[in-house]
RNA sequence: GGAUCCGUAGCUCAGUUGGAUAGAGCACUUGGCUUCGAACCAAGGGGCCGGGGGUUCGAGUCCCUCCGGAUCCGCCA
């Protein structure tokens, strides 16, 4: 009876997917209800609290009460009083300390929550609103043709890649490009060296090894003989006024790198749309050149068009080269061309450049220069952003290098993470079949080399060590892929599928300690989320992942699912669904495949 | 020389526009598998948040200064 009844309420309370907004505005009205003199002035400041305060906390009142020199704690009290009825019906709400208000959920609104988030369809109705109507460019990944992609290329495509799937979840329209380096001084040596000593068989079995050597050869020739480097200036020339035969050799150079970067992507599970890479931009400085000039804004210095800022305390004496003294683009040059295109081809909210922190020099000034060009220019300057992140570190606390002092290529390095990750399976998991096994370690592999990468904050350096990254335990890819694992080998052994519908139909309100504490973390997925869009940085995102699967190993270690009780197995089973489909989905916005078996 | 970022437990790291008694993991100590996966859980010790000064109801967070470290500074990207 008593069950019946809370289960009616459960169903009556309307709850939000992310209950700090629904705090956060009751609280404004309640402002204004109360007679505040510039209600609209107070900033609520809701947010996800320690859990010995209660959900949430708004500390807003603080800030108001002192601008105002009113008793903070009054004013709170004050404050509360006006609270629609709303609010008391889906929490308690007191008032601690010098005046924080503090909101802990009833059981029933829990509930209400878990109910109404059945599937990913329903996270994403919620989630959506933050980005609506906005279209965001992601820029990353970008390496240079010709060349492999190294240790240092691994952070900018799985930051990307899970920035990309945050802001697509969060309602935006997001286009993935892949700004490639495909237009260096490079080509001129190494196109020298492909017409005279290219391995076609070494070409068809490794090509990207084959055009590092070509390059090689062409770099020592030259050195060692003028008359090469000649050629070799020559060819570069050629190239760039279009000559077919060279242009046939760059676009072979280029197709068969994008084909050996995309086995990479394909194990990272990345995939642009669009790869708009250097050349693309080729035909589009001049009028580069031309606008900022005649705005004034570019100047000839030592025979280069360079850009000041004679406000700026660095870059009044640090130009931004946007041509270069021999009449060649640069990146800048492309640079400030991508950012026109981006704006008048995608009609773009902002661009996310998520490149290595060493280059924010260049951003600053780059993003500096649009503005003052697009202000001139009576154009909208979209939201430019250089997402920085810290270098990949080895165990000596120098960037990470092979034994020989070589770049560690990149597909040694997740060959590495699989192997390891086949060893571990082996060792815990023996009985399933060798096949499996080997599918399992790939993923596992994977997943551990994206998330450790995640996990961190990407702004700092990254200190990259096996152990810490394979290890099982701790805030680790495979510690969230054993809890999702496990999860699906509860619904396996009862026969029931996690996402059924029904799975609640009999269940009664939560009551042991760690089913409340499960289903307090299970609500803030929303916070997590919105932490991790709004700042950019995916660790946020991470962090609640591990928690949630924290709270979630320990509601398993002390309640059994499969009891007998059919009202409290089917909360207990509701609890767990809603776990998996959390991590799932968290897991899978960062850009990492969840398995059932490990 | 100029500039940017950083310094939190033995180690690796969180700490969201300044908020409540600074948090995790690893390592260490102890306890828990005839019961849904122990790749797990529970409990414990461990901190002048680099030093000093300032701002205020309140500072790991903001300002100043010193010490230590990383990175960038004209035609590579």
């Amino acid at each position: 009876m008593r069950a019946a009844r809370a289960f009616r309420f459960a169903r009556a309370v309307h709850v939000s997917f992310n209950l700090a907004l629904d705090f956060d505005s009751a609280l404004r009205s309640a402002a204004t209800a109360a007679g505040f003199a510039d209600a609209e002035a107070l900033n609520p400041e809701v947010r996800v609290s320690d859990p010995r305060h209660g959900d949430y906390q708004a500390n807003g009142v603080l800030g108001y009460a002192k601008a105002r020199k009113l008793n903070p704690r009054a004013t709170a009290e004050k404050l509360v009083a006006a609270l629609p009825a709303s609010v008391r019906e889906t929490c308690d709400v007191t008032i601690a300390g010098p005046g924080f208000i503090n909101f802990t959920l009833k059981p029933a609104t829990l509930f209400a929550w878990l109910r109404a988030h059945p599937s990913i369809a329903q996270l994403r109705v919620g989630a959506a609103t933050a980005k609506r109507d906005q279209t965001w460019i992601v820029d990353y990944s970008s390496p240079n043709t010709a060349k492999q992609m190294h240790v240092g290329h691994l952070r900018s495509a799985v930051i990307g890649e899970a920035l990309a799937r945050l802001l697509a979840f969060s309602g935006a329209k997001v286009v993935r490009d892949n700004h490639i380096g495909d237009w260096g001084t490079q080509f001129g040596k190494l196109i020298w060296a492909y017409k005279r000593q290219l391995n076609t068989d070494a070409l068809s079995r490794e090509p990207l090894e084959e055009f590092e050597r070509l390059y090689k050869v062409g770099n020592s020739t030259a050195e060692a003989d003028p008359a090469v480097l000649d050629e070799a200036r020559a060819e570069l020339v050629k190239l760039q006024a279009g000559d077919p035969e060279n242009l046939a050799i760059w676009k072979k150079i280029n197709d068969v790198s994008l084909a050996a970067f995309q086995r990479i992507y394909d194990q990272l599970d990345i995939r642009f749309d669009v790869a708009l890479g250097e050349s693309f931009y080729n035909d589009k400085t001049d009028q580069i050149y031309r606008e900022l000039s005649d705005l004034g804004l570019a100047v000839e210095s030592e025979g280069a068009l360079v850009v000041f800022h004679p406000e700026h305390p660095r870059f009044k004496e640090q130009p931004l080269i946007i041509r270069k003294r021999d009449g060649a683009a640069n990146y800048a040059s492309t640079d400030l061309a991508t950012i026109l295109y981006r704006f008048e081809h995608f009609k773009a909210t902002g661009a996310l450049y998520v490149v290595d922190k060493r280059q924010s020099d260049h951003f600053d000034q780059l993003f500096l220069t649009a503005q003052k060009w697009f202000a001139a220019s009576h154009r909208t300057l979209p939201h430019l952003e250089h997402i920085d992140f810290g270098t990949v570190l080895g165990e000596d606390n120098k960037p990470l290098k092979t034994r020989s002092g070589e770049n560690i290529k990149l597909r040694d390095l997740l060959t590495e993470a699989e192997a390891r990750a086949l060893a571990l399976v082996s060792e815990r998991s023996p009985d399933i079949p060798a096949e499996e096994r080997a599918e399992i370690a790939r993923l596992v592999g994977v997943a551990s080399v994206q998330y450790a990468d995640l996990s961190q904050n990407r702004s700092s350096d990254y200190l990259f060590a096996w152990d810490k990254m394979i290890s099982l335990e701790g805030n680790t890819a495979a510690y969230l892929l054993y809890a999702v694992a496990r999860i699906h080998s509860i619904f396996r052994k009862l026969g029931i599928d996690p996402t059924a519908g029904e799975l609640d139909t009999a269940a009664t309100p939560l009551e042991t300690a760690e089913e409340l504490t499960l289903a307090r973390k299970l609500v803030k997925f929303s916070n997590a989320l919105d932490s991790a869009v709004t700042q950019l940085r995916p660790h946020f995102l991470c962090l609640y992942l591990y928690e949630l699967a924290g709270d979630f190993s320990g509601f398993y270690n002390a309640d059994k699912v499969a009891v007998e009780d059919p009202a409290i197995r089917a909360r207990r089973l509701l609890l767990c669904a809603r776990t998996l489909l959390l991590l799932e989905t968290g897991l899978n916005l960062l850009g990492l495949r969840t398995l059932r078996r490990m």
